[in-house]
DNA sequence: GCTACCGTTGCATACGTATGCAACGAAGTA
DNA sequence: TACTTCGTTGCATACGTATGCAACGGTAGC
């Protein structure tokens, strides 16, 4: 044998046709749900396409359809397992409407404009985007092109682009309340992207919640969303020579890192020298190692909120923005001294809800 | 005004031909790389294209020229870090190239046959497997559809099916060498999924390495590379009356899990009281609460390797099983007792390297 | 037995692009 | 000038499927 083969042509719908006796119009017809066709034609093209190992061509249907049942998903970076996490869970949700993903990632976050020439080749039915900006002028023109678009975990400036996100402002401002709370009298910030909608709400709710207790002095560092950075950032902080009691780091992502260096590299301990708040909730922020303290960003109705929106504008043809807020829990763990009031535990888990507002979820 | 947009119809090629007045051909051609097209007519085109929003429709095009320029990749799970960074380094591989992933994941490994399926109608022109199994019925369709198919870290019985792995069993082997040096007298294995390669020949390599050294007894619990069932197996293994001295994890993002269990549930120093390695070299491997002495497989080489093999046989037509098995390093970092000898700096970083074997890289 | 009706079927066409083929024109050669 | 050559262009067709339309056949109602 020569080992080597050659690429054999996929069977048609003509060729079920002819083998079963029929039109091709009645192959389709078969695998076209809804379509008028007999229970008796039906079984002998389906015996006939079995025999032949037929398969639709999906890129045939989608010329003359219109429709791809492909959902192009841009993640600039995947080192937060926070993106990897939803990725897993768009894949079940999207497979649950037999949509498909288009994964585009690994790009350095200004080279977006190359993702989105490719993306709209592929006439894709839909949009995510998810930890990657996306310039007013590209949204603009995925809107009149039509194509629905779900901005995840960001929003913009004008609401024109619908998006999914959760109360980061009143998740911010309620870490900083429970920091408050639990003693801290000075306060640093590991920033996000600067120009990310949530590193400006988490740290609006934050700055909010001290400065309604007198407290305007936070020392910022930005991390950027990135391990390295952060740490970085880390360093700057704990090295000041008035050290915050407490630091509040935009996502568990980084936080991890801080705590790192502040144990590793300073040797402090924490919470007893530092306290760390994070956000996401993210998986290494629930290992003992690190036990963060962190605002749960909950991914199941995230992304559930998210396919509903693309799936309605998709079916109805209409795309009328719509914004999802969901709210997130204050989950207690180790990383932060704790108040003395306003834990309570539900599920085995430790939330954290002020008095004031201990009936209303986050 | 009402908010609502429908959807436009996108700009054809024949409509752009009527507006620079040539015809379909030239408007094409001029999208064509390589075709016979003067510079006059194509820059006449392209401006008539960037006028109106012009974009070749990649669908249409698949349909003709029997190529959709799209890989399918199948990864079950990405809860090990290892994947993520694989996909990241995977989409800039590949849109190097020019294709576009399709991204199958979030369904139980028992449900792949539908994934298959999927994967077929979109007549992907190629198709990666990682973490994921592949039942050799499939691999055979996908063999007679002459469709290129490369496992990724995975490697069947029969070498029909084209992979790219990392020397497995030479790195358990250089673990158990290395633990052995350490003056380790009992040993442990957590294992992975019990019929994926990765997981016999790394065991298969370490078991060697301690029975040349008259060693054949090891406690084994499976772990199934998942983080729960990990620190179950971990909970059992430490709990024995012989609580084994060293622990080789079949890969890093179990030996976290296993060494937090370790410290927080069993109250043991590492390495003092108990000696810890790995297998993958991943991200939090690399973290100072972990460091985790470790085997590193180089992802960049491996996906470069995947995607070589792919391109190799989409172009020729020909598909000839390529096997690349690519050499890792130990890495030493503080997670288990060191050897006396055979630890290297090379690059700012430890490696361990056997004295008969110095010179050979694993 | 005739008509009306409805479910089923096949015919023909359309989707947007790539490409073989023939035609055309310009340039070069004798 | 006549002929060859070669680059460029348009025509026509093909890719594999979905679907409007008309035709067909069977059934029910009178």
């Amino acid at each position: 044998m020569d080992g080597g083969i050659t690429k054999k042509a996929p069977v048609t719908s003509s060729q079920v046709a002819e083998h079963a006796g029929v039109s091709q119009s009645a192959v389709s017809r078969t695998f076209t749900p809804g379509a008028s066709i007999s229970p008796k034609t039906r079984a002998k093209v389906l015996a006939a396409a079995k025999e032949l190992g037929y398969r639709p061509n999906a890129i045939a249907r989608s010329l003359i359809t219109n429709r791809s049942r492909i959902i192009a998903v841009v993640m600039a970076y995947l080192e937060n397992l926070f993106y990897p996490d939803v990725l897993e869970e768009l894949g079940r949700r999207l497979s649950a409407e037999n949509y498909h993903m288009l994964l585009f990632t690994g790009f350095k976050d200004r080279d977006s404009d190359p993702v989105f020439d490719q993306l709209m080749q592929y006439r894709v039915d839909g949009i995510i985007l998810a930890s990657t900006s996306l310039s007013s002028e590209l949204a603009a023109e995925c809107a009149v092109a039509g194509i629905p678009v779900v901005l995840f975990n960001r929003t913009t400036e004008r609401d024109e682009t619908s998006s999914v996100t959760t109360r980061n402002h009143e998740g911010g401002r309620l870490l900083g309340e429970f920091l408050i709370a639990g003693g801290h009298k000075s306060f640093g910030y590991v920033a996000g992207l600067e120009n990310s909608s949530t590193n400006r709400d988490r740290f609006g709710g934050f700055r909010e919640a001290l400065a309604a207790h007198g407290i305007t002095e936070i020392e910022i560092r930005t991390g950027n969303y990135s391990r390295s950075e952060a740490e970085a950032a880390a360093r700057e902080l704990l090295a000041l020579p008035h050290r915050p009691e407490a630091i509040f780091v935009a996502n568990d992502h980084m936080a991890v890192a801080v705590m790192d260096v502040a144990r590793h590299e300073f040797g402090l301990r924490i919470p007893e020298d530092l306290s760390i708040v994070g956000y996401d909730d993210v998986g290494p922020a629930r290992w003992p190692s690190y036990g963060i303290t962190s605002v749960t960003q909950p991914i199941e109705p995230m992304v559930e909120a998210t396919v509903d929106i693309l799936m309605d504008q998709i079916h109805s043809g209409e795309i009328e923005p719509q914004h999802k807020v969901l709210p997130g829990e204050l989950i207690v763990r180790s990383s932060a001294r704790l108040p003395k009031a306003g834990i309570f535990e539900v599920d085995g888990q430790r939330l954290y809800r002020p008095a004031a507002t201990k009936r209303v979820p986050l």
